[in-house]
DNA sequence: GGTTTATACTTGCAAGATGCAAGTGAACTT
DNA sequence: AAGTTCACTTGCATCTTGCAAGTATAAACC
């Protein structure tokens, strides 16, 4: 979620990973792919994205026409949000990442060594537990 | 780069990203793809990464298998990192990854609305130009 | 027509991640 | 013995995220 002023390279990976390489569009993209479209309807995801968060990815994603907002007819509080045909084109990338997870990090992990975790990311290693979010 | 214990969702895609969507342990990985073995070889990569970030996304790749620590035979300094098979799977991703940014965001992005991208990302937008970074 | 409710945000602040320079210690080189 | 290289680690400033609370506009209800 960089502009383009200030991608690290001219790199095809390193350039995709500035423009959606962050914790949540992706997931965004993922829901629009499976047909949400509404804000809250995004809000209900399991992964519980903030407002904000959820705002400021909506906004980006219209802005590089990967996504377009759709005022509703009968209701002009409400937006719909769409894929565009080149934001469809994730689709691709989103099935590789899906098939790599779950031939690698569906049920087990394996053991991790607490102390290397620390080291590697700051945080504890442990089982699964979901974080608290806003929703139920 | 998140452990099990503060995983999202059970989704495989937030999965995959909670391990690996962060925006630098992809890079590192492209480089391990191209056969990078050794600590200064991936400094020398044109983002310019940063040595932390650096020796923890090693730490951690090496945590989950995906790549493994080689101790140079004439050099007792020197470690280099290599994919493990589990690591190789990733070239899909990558190449899925490396198709899209091709496709759509080699060369012109087309026009972003300055407004809109500071809007969504709370950064200027503006043409290419490299950070300033450590390396040459 | 005035109050209430829903939607799609924005704001403020705390917590976490990243960027950068500088430092450390063991292993080589001269 | 002194200097250099390698692979980190530390400290600190800055950027990004997470969360709760607030706001503006548009319907819905009475």
């Amino acid at each position: 979620m960089i502009p383009k002023s200030q991608w690290r390279s001219p790199c095809p990976i390193a350039c995709t990973l500035d423009i959606i390489g962050d914790r949540w569009t992706l997931l965004v993209v993922r829901d629009l792919l499976f047909g949400k479209r509404y804000f809250d309807e995004f809000l209900a995801s399991p992964e519980g994205i903030a407002t904000n968060i959820l705002s400021a990815r909506l906004a980006w994603l219209t802005e590089l026409k990967l996504a377009r907002r759709v005022p509703a007819e009968h209701d002009k509080r409400r937006v719909a949000y769409e894929l565009t045909d080149k934001g469809q084109t994730l689709k691709q990338v989103l099935r590789e990442t899906a098939r790599w997870g779950m031939a690698h990090f569906h049920g087990e992990t394996g053991p991790l060594n607490p102390a290397a975790v620390r080291r590697a990311t700051g945080r504890a290693a442990g089982g699964w537990v979901k974080r608290k979010g806003k929703r139920p």
